[in-house]
DNA sequence: CGGGCGGTTGACCCAGATCAATCAAAGTGG
DNA sequence: CCACTTTGATTGATCTGGGTCAACCGCCCG
């Protein structure tokens, strides 16, 4: 089960949290952070498989990562899900209800994770004394909207081995953000996550890693990814 | 060329637009109204095939429809675009750039259109005296969300005959709300841009309208759509 | 009335799905 | 600490939905 962690006295704030500025970035100064740190009432542990969040969910809370790794997905009526991002550690997820109705995805930890968690109505009241955070909120929410038609761009018009070269990228930009090396990391999420993610089997998505390490552009064993040719995985994905 | 529309004097405001409270719904009273009014200080007239944005512009604004249609697409660097949404007269497009940083997609209009201009400044100052302006605009942001994880659900999960299906109903229901029949309609796209927006090519597109016909399901002759079971097309896409 | 664009229909083909067997790693319990 | 099980990954063989290519149609507009 989600276990709660209060967050009263000398647990961990904002202002001094490991992430630093990834989570907040834009142009807060300490103040602000103080501010930011009052919204965080909470913090949960997940365990790898656990829900962060369901469908239906009126929780009204967005989430931000602290460790760990979270895959969100939606669901159609005949029980197939489709999940929609993975989000790594100081991003943020859950804005499909930042309307304060209802998460309209799921959200599940792909490893033991820990969650700090914002709750709307609080965010309504701090974000109007704090413009910049206004700004924030709006900035994280159209990046949301750029992610998705990023991803439907890639279903919509790359092959499979582009697709699959798309997501080694991706990730590996995202983990270059983190500190981590851009080139040698561990995947979270399983082949058929990555599968269901960009539209593909799993068996595709196995084959391709294969492949391109067969290419000399990868070196891929189980989970963990060294990039061995980064241009050519770049190049790989600009004609059709 | 887009025409701007000067907006001083006898123009038709908000408060008495034909769309009536389909453009911004939610819990608004008159004056509230009156304040939208004095967002919207320039309205522009596109004619068929013309941009209201491009991909990179930086005007900072959000825009509704009055009349006509038009479509927003993203592109990758190898030319290939993808259209990420369709929008009708009270629909609100334009959000990927509510960051007030720039446009990362095109709009273009399917048929001449008029078009509401708000821009992010000029919002941001009415909103913050405005709290039911500040949730719908945060309600029309993680409703844009919504939108795309539904598109990425059918473009990942569905048949090419179930995601037709979707198409039909889903442009059904947005002509319902409009005030429209909704079993016949006139659809506003090609059949390259209904193709395009499902991850599909025309020519499977125009086969599913014929077999659709065929089955009984629909009339279609041209653009011209009527729906004939509705039941029957709902159940289409219930399962796999 | 002729030209062109958008739409339809047919024939063929291939990328990626499906089905299936095997393998490797990581638990799990005795 | 080692057998046994489970889960995830790899690889091969085969099949098929929808793409591609091409011909044709018909509506609309000048």
């Amino acid at each position: 089960m989600t276990r709660h962690i209060a967050l009263n006295k000398d647990s961990i704030h904002c202002a001094n949290c490991m992430l630093g500025r990834i989570c907040m970035p834009q142009k807060m100064n300490l103040t602000d952070i103080e501010h930011l740190t009052e919204l965080i009432k909470e913090r949960i542990r997940v365990a790898k498989g656990e829900y962060v969040f369901h469908i239906g969910n009126t929780s009204g809370a967005i989430y931000s990562i602290r460790t760990g790794a979270i895959k969100t997905q939606v669901e159609n009526n005949c029980g197939h899900t489709q999940i929609t991002g993975f989000f790594l550690p100081g991003e943020v997820f859950g804005l499909d209800s930042f309307t304060a109705q209802q998460h309209t995805s799921d959200a599940i930890a792909l490893e033991d994770s820990e969650v700090c968690v914002m709750y709307t109505k609080d965010l309504n009241i701090v974000a109007q004394q704090i413009p910049s955070l206004q700004a924030q909120f709006r900035h994280l929410l159209s990046g949301e909207i750029i992610r998705s038609h990023q991803l439907l761009l890639s279903l919509g018009s790359l092959r499979s081995d582009q697709r699959v070269a798309w997501f080694i990228l991706d990730m590996s930009a995202r983990f270059t953000q983190l500190g981590y090396s851009s080139n040698e990391f561990i995947l979270r999420m399983s082949r058929e996550d990555i599968g269901n993610y960009l539209g593909l089997t799993l068996e595709t998505v196995s084959r391709l890693f294969s492949r391109f390490q067969k290419e000399g552009l990868i070196h891929i064993q189980q989970r963990a990814i060294r990039i061995l040719d980064h241009e050519a995985l770049q190049s790989l994905i600009k004609y059709k």
